[in-house]
DNA sequence: CGCACGGTTGACACGACTCAATTGCTGTGG
DNA sequence: CCACAGCAATTGAGTCGTGTCAACCGTGCG
């Protein structure tokens, strides 16, 4: 357990959808984590634990997938500075699996560090709010996809809403960013087939949207792909949106949150344990 | 703007989820409230408003409804003792449209008054928290559903949720539950076209497992229902789960929640304003 | 080398959507 | 009181999207 370096992603993703001030970014430097490293399709949560600290994604991907057999339902995806069981730290019980979408490096932080953080700032306490909300309010657009969308609008989305929450915490800056997990695993996420999950990653590619090859996916025509999509980010509650077109994102960063060899994974700047 | 008795379906929602102590039913019964009636399709609240009461369903139905036209998804449907907005107490912000499901009676609760109560009561804060998780743990399910269930499925599970819920707080205790929201509104909610909607009744009624006529359902035959649903009622975090079979609630109490002729709706016992 | 796994393809079946027309019910107004 | 309008429910026919089964290919790993 060590404190630092783990929280830029964090910050990040916080003042995405709130403002925090300078003190509430010297309290969030002084997260303590233990660092974790999977491999795809790893546990990381199971269900029926009992959580006493929250899983934040430092690298790659990871979701809650329903059943226990490979082929359940995925229900949300996560990406770097996401919490995705920020909620155990109101119930503890993990009530679906947490895995691992492709390789992914986790930081375990302690519950009791986020309950100081509510407690030292009222700010801070909001941002974690909205962050739920934010959660919440995605959970819903995707059952409004699941509902009265085809497979071609699913899959368009997904790849837009991933691409712009990637973004917001400094990733796929060029249009480009890592995909490693199956098709099967788009197929359990868009709520289609296995078979047609190809048959339609397919046709975004024939379309010219964007292309997929060795484990990278590369949007060839956003525009196009947001149009397709019906994609509107306001749902994300982004406090100044990232634009379709032109990313307008603060200063550049290196990309190191999901740059990683599909198997290696390298343990990242400065790795502990 | 009045105290009491609309506080008492909340309260046996709440007591489903956590325990509270004769104070923190002290604190409930204080509960001021506006009551409003709405008929049928009403806008409750409306996208981009800013809330500064919660919605709580003292009888009928309500729904978040996505799109502005008729035919949007419906993401959540609300029963008497639900609080769909009760998150506009973390950011007033609404971000979809409230509708009623039929004629509904509904509490407006200023959120200062959930501030005091979490303010004064440590486990009322906690049980509220509770009811939030449920009912994301709501939206998770229902992504399952959508996105790994065929149609005829998807209704079955509605059906036994709601009937779950309503027995929660003390309703269709007998099998039988108001239905006055129409073919269209079960189409949005499980997201087919109406249509097909209506095929499915049929399939379900032929099947014996439930009858639907004059805006009422009536549960046939729970047991078949629940099987062919594959309802597991455990992701409703309910403390005491409401058995398949038998019922086993809490003391009986005259079902005033929902009764109401299709149109005329009459006042509440004691309707106020 | 061969096995396993992910990706790809074709053929076929079935579930669901659409269009369009009809029936039934309910409330309204002449 | 009846005629009518409007809405919901119902039905049939044809089309399209998607699931399933099965086979095949390529790659990476033991």
């Amino acid at each position: 357990m060590q404190t630092g370096f783990a929280f830029t992603r964090f910050a990040d993703r916080l003042t995405s959808v709130a403002e925090l001030s300078s003190d509430d970014l010297d309290l969030l430097a002084r997260m303590p984590s233990a660092i974790r490293h999977f491999s795809s399709h790893d546990e990381i949560r199971r269900r029926g634990e009992h959580a006493s600290e929250c899983c934040l994604v430092l690298q790659g991907y990871t979701c809650w997938k329903d059943a226990d057999h490979s082929a359940g339902q995925i229900t949300s995806v996560h990406v770097p500075g996401d919490i995705p069981d920020l909620y155990t730290t109101l119930s503890p019980r993990v009530d679906a699996r947490l895995c691992a979408l492709g390789p992914a490096v986790v930081a375990f932080v302690p519950h009791a560090f986020f309950r100081e953080l509510s407690a030292q700032s009222e700010r801070m306490a909001h941002a974690l709010s909205l962050l739920a909300l934010a959660d919440i309010a995605c959970l819903r657009n995707w059952l409004v996809i699941l509902g009265s969308c085809e497979s071609l609008t699913r899959a368009a989305h997904l790849i837009c809403e991933i691409t712009v929450r990637l973004r917001v915490v400094g990733l796929a800056r060029d249009d480009r960013f890592p995909s490693p997990f199956t098709q099967s695993d788009l197929a359990a996420i868009c709520g289609i087939s296995p078979v047609h999950a190809n048959r339609t990653i397919q046709d975004l590619r024939r379309k010219g949207l964007l292309h997929w090859q060795s484990r990278m996916i590369t949007i060839a025509d956003w525009p196009a792909l947001v149009r397709l999509a019906g994609f509107k980010s306001d749902y994300l509650r982004l406090r100044q949106p990232v634009l379709q077109q032109d990313p307008l994102l603060p200063e550049p960063r290196t990309p190191d949150g999901l740059e990683m060899s599909s198997s290696t994974l390298a343990p990242a700047t400065a790795a502990p344990l």
